[in-house]
DNA sequence: ATAATCCCTGTAGCAACTACAGGTTCAAGT
DNA sequence: ACTTGAACCTGTAGTTGCTACAGGGATTAT
């Protein structure tokens, strides 16, 4: 019998938010996720409260925020009277990352879909995906792709 | 006075290849680059073939190409007589991936902006973006932004 | 009582580097 | 020949955001 009612695992909770139990353990080391009560076994327990906030975690994460950006947006969240401008700027900011992303991720799609329709099917030799690999000077725009990789 | 004539260091190969000289010894121990001549002190001496395979791995990593990739199409291209059909399938798995992170990644643009633009600069308790971020439901797609993240 | 399932901590791994610390070698100047 | 200073060496740890164990303990159902 636990001592607490309406007192859930972190399986549980995991499962209602989509995730997993090391993801919720990690949060809790990281201090995303405050320390929360324990049975006398040490097993942890969670309420709604907990539920509500790996939501707004997980949430915030799909959106491609960074962990240190979820962290400042719950503190701003646990604050209802502060003016929302902050708020705003966390998400602007990160529109803004998303945006440039995207810009080159498409000039790299372009640069690769030219490659690719340039390769005639012919020897490794005179393969025009290995040419341009090869040499910068065959690609439309030097800097196009440069850095495309730091998506993540 | 070196023993090998038209040698350079490993500062004068990363700056050729736009790369750091840590980079380059990153690649010598995951095999990426082979094991470059030594000087008596033992101080790697590259030559200009190495410039070149340096450049082909650079350029195909600004592609995105992963490491792995890099090495499947760096084996291929040694091998001058071979059909270009496995480089040409390399390429073009790519060119998909790229392909499915815009689309997610333009999905969550939009997701990003439509919660922007309905922020009214308020008090946080009724901000729209802290609203959204604790609530699925408030989104046009539940699974438009899912997984946006893992774009690296 | 016992089995099945959950949970615990701590550590190591992923990708692709980057950044030291603490020491050695090289090339050039005097 | 000697000295200075830049470049280089190895080895290890850090980055981001988790995930995957190993080797145990707790809880719950039968």
């Amino acid at each position: 019998m636990p001592e607490i009612s309406h007192a859930i695992g972190i399986g549980e909770l995991a499962r209602r938010t989509g995730c997993q139990p090391e993801t919720v353990r990690y949060y809790e080391r990281i201090e995303l996720l405050e320390n929360t009560l324990r049975t006398e076994g040490g097993q942890r327990r969670y309420d709604e409260r907990a539920v509500r906030r790996l939501t707004f975690i997980r949430h915030a994460r799909d959106f491609g925020f960074s962990v240190d950006a979820v962290r400042e947006l719950l503190a701003m969240s646990d604050q209802p009277d502060m003016s929302c401008q902050e708020v705003d700027a966390v998400a602007k900011h990160h529109l803004e990352e998303v945006e440039t992303r995207l810009q080159r991720l498409s000039a790299l799609r372009d640069e690769l879909r030219r490659m690719v329709s340039q390769c005639d099917g012919g020897k490794v030799e005179s393969c025009r995906i290995i040419e341009v690999l090869s040499d910068h000077q065959l690609c439309i725009s030097e800097t196009a792709h440069k850095g495309a990789h730091d998506f993540g």
